[in-house]
DNA sequence: AATGCGGGGTC
DNA sequence: GACCCAGCATT
């Protein structure tokens, strides 16, 4: 099979097919550099919202670098996996007023910038001729080659394709494709996900295709056993002040601001419950209303400055809640797009 | 090589 | 409820 069979179909497809997306529209090294860290195990529906605000709010490293740690994180809340953000901003506090790494094995010492986004950003805003490799590139290889290989070594493997097959000419969107055809055509299978084979431009080259093994690639690996577990948050006002500690280093969530959280109930009144889960964990947390226990360990925020403050969504959630019960029983204003979205 | 880290979408 | 999603840093 020669290679330049693999690469002309796939590029024709993507010449055709490709998504708009902001960060194709102009893809200066910021914004791929953004949109990469924003993507990363994260579906691009998700970002896009996030992007555009991004770019708004920080639309180059060094109003990135002059942003607070916490206008940083509260522009993330919602997307998860906040590390990045903070990496993010530590980076371009790094390297602002410099000029920005212009090759991947450059990008791969910026924080934050691992294997695949230093290829992303590399390939796609620099034109430089060097693979990546994410869980789509990984699915479409797994099952174009037939390697029933599962995690290390089908990563291995993928990299070692995609280094072999990487476009010299047109690298970034070569890796686009690989990514596109995984998120749009060769999907996962699961619940609904159904793989499209008839809209492939690869189905003639597939191995998994040909000998009826699409569902069974790529190979999943064992997954990790549930923890359950319960917390309490307690609701404390003084007037129209909300009590909120700092989660401290160390803990989920690290930096943002939480209502006050224990293991043990706290002697005040129940107002319900609400579910969420932190990767293998699921946790059910009890929200309860009533005077804090100590008040000088805690902050407080005036309910109109609640949105502006970096919380995680499920304390996000029980504060919206609480809140807009709180208004119906007052009569305000119906509630806006601000607290309601 | 394994683990921790989120939140949303989908069925 | 389970699986998936443009991964990375740490140990």
């Amino acid at each position: 099979m020669p290679s330049g069979d693999l690469h002309s179909k796939l590029l024709d497809w993507y010449d055709a097919n490709r998504r708009d997306l902001p960060w194709r529209q102009d893809p200066s090294p910021y914004r791929v550099w953004v949109s990469e860290i924003m993507l990363q195990q994260t579906q691009v529906a998700t970002v896009l919202p996030y992007f555009q605000r991004w770019m708004t709010q920080f639309p180059d490293v060094e109003a990135l670098a002059r942003a607070d740690e916490q206008e940083v994180l509260a522009a993330w809340q919602g997307l998860g996996y906040y590390r990045r953000a903070k990496m993010l901003h530590q980076a371009a506090r790094e390297l602002a007023g410099k000029p920005l790494p212009t090759n991947a094995e450059g990008w791969r010492k910026v924080s934050g910038v691992g294997r695949y986004t230093s290829g992303a950003i590399a390939s796609i805003a620099f034109g430089e001729p060097t693979p990546l490799v994410d869980g789509n590139v990984e699915r479409v290889y797994a099952r174009l080659t037939g390697d029933a290989s599962s995690g290390a070594k089908l990563s291995k493997a993928a990299w070692d394709w995609a280094c072999q097959t990487v476009h010299p000419l047109r690298p970034g969107d070569w890796n686009q494709a690989l990514m596109e055809l995984g998120a749009t055509v060769c999907l996962p299978g699961q619940k609904g996900r159904a793989p499209r084979c008839e809209e492939c431009p690869l189905q003639e080259l597939c191995v998994a295709k040909r000998e009826g093994k699409t569902l069974e690639l790529p190979t999943a690996s064992p997954q990790k056993a549930v923890v359950r577990q319960e917390e309490h948050c307690l609701i404390a006002r003084r007037k129209d002040e909300y009590g909120l500690e700092q989660i401290p280093a160390g803990k989920w969530w690290a930096g943002m601001w939480r209502f006050p959280t224990q293991a043990q109930p706290p002697k005040a009144e129940k107002l319900g419950s609400l579910r969420y889960t932190v990767t293998h964990h699921r946790v059910v947390l009890h929200v309860h209303e009533g005077p804090a226990r100590s008040e000088k360990d805690l902050r407080w925020v005036r309910k109109d400055e609640l949105e502006a403050i970096a919380m995680p969504a499920p304390y996000r959630k029980a504060a919206r809640r609480y809140i807009s019960s709180d208004l119906n029983l007052f009569s305000e204003p119906p509630i806006g797009p601000e607290i309601n979205s």
